[in-house]
DNA sequence: CTTGACTCCGTACCTAGGTACGGAGCTTAA
DNA sequence: TTAAGCTCCGTACCTAGGTACGGAGTCAAG
């Protein structure tokens, strides 16, 4: 559809000719990202650049708008770019277990991130209580707590900033 | 304690003078910080900097080590550099109102990520689960949920790189 | 008075995942 | 043919919280 002139949402202007796929525009249109994150992942090397067909325009063929989308769903699952590139490696053909195996990484390193801010949420939301009800003349619980405190409870060390 | 040489656990040097105060190589190994990230504190406006005593070499007053423990305690518990400069500013006589309103918008922010962490952790535990006991000839849950998908279950958008 | 350890200061680099800029060239509608 | 709008490519910038480097100065002990 739409060939010619006719309805165009976006911003029109000369994106495409006679030529089979896309233009890097059209495509990072059609999968809701910026042209710019389109050629990051191609320096990441989780999207292909295709050859240029003289004159410098590439064009991508439609299933990119495909890969674009695996790349953002896994990314809603917590997998870093790194990850996702090796997915797409395995995508077709790949070892099911070399899949299983990223994602029971990713899945742990998830639940050491909830671990830790579990432990935040839980130490915070007291400190907040207690400031709370305590009588206005004391010192705030808080800044109590952040000031001196040697004591556990509140903290593991090194558990907030981990990746 | 210690005014003269007398015992010095951590690779000893000339670190101190006859003046008041400790250099920042003392300081940074008493709070367990690194002499760059005293710095850096300087920078951020976290930690004042002392007028060099003529000459050149800065001397700390010892209790800017329980102010660097107190940024440390705060990172724990998920506070940002700028909003620990808050918290200091506010320790000595500043509103409590102030201060939960800090804690209260971090705890927010931190049960936002503690949400948006546990979305991703059911379904990539769901999706590992289900691709450990389909049946080895089918293609993989995992890939099959990322490639196609456009149902929402897994995911809302955007609510991965949430800050 | 030399040597070694430290300080001072500015600057660059790191992760992760992009975003922004800018000049040059291509494409196509008018 | 010209102008708009796109593409190409390299590079710099952003957040957050540091870490690393390097040259010059200082300080104290031997």
């Amino acid at each position: 559809m739409s060939k010619t002139t006719s309805q165009r949402p976006q911003s029109g202007g000369p994106a495409r000719s006679t030529a089979a796929g896309v233009t890097i525009g059209k495509l990072a249109r059609a999968a809701q990202v910026g042209v710019e994150t389109v050629r990051y992942y191609q320096r990441r090397h989780l999207l292909a650049v295709p050859h240029s067909a003289r004159g410098g325009v590439r064009r991508y063929p439609s299933e990119m708008v495909d890969r674009i989308r695996f790349i953002k769903r896994s990314q809603s699952l917590g997998f870093s770019l790194d990850e996702i590139r090796e997915l797409l490696r395995l995508e077709e053909g790949g070892s099911r277990s070399a899949i299983r195996k990223i994602a029971a990484t990713r899945l742990t390193n998830i639940r050491d991130k909830l671990a830790a801010l579990k432990r935040m949420e839980s130490a915070l939301a007291d400190l907040l209580r207690e400031c709370e009800h305590a009588n206005s003349v004391a010192p705030c619980p808080i800044i109590t707590a952040l000031s001196v405190d040697p004591q556990d409870v509140i903290f593991s060390p090194n558990v907030a900033r981990a990746a």
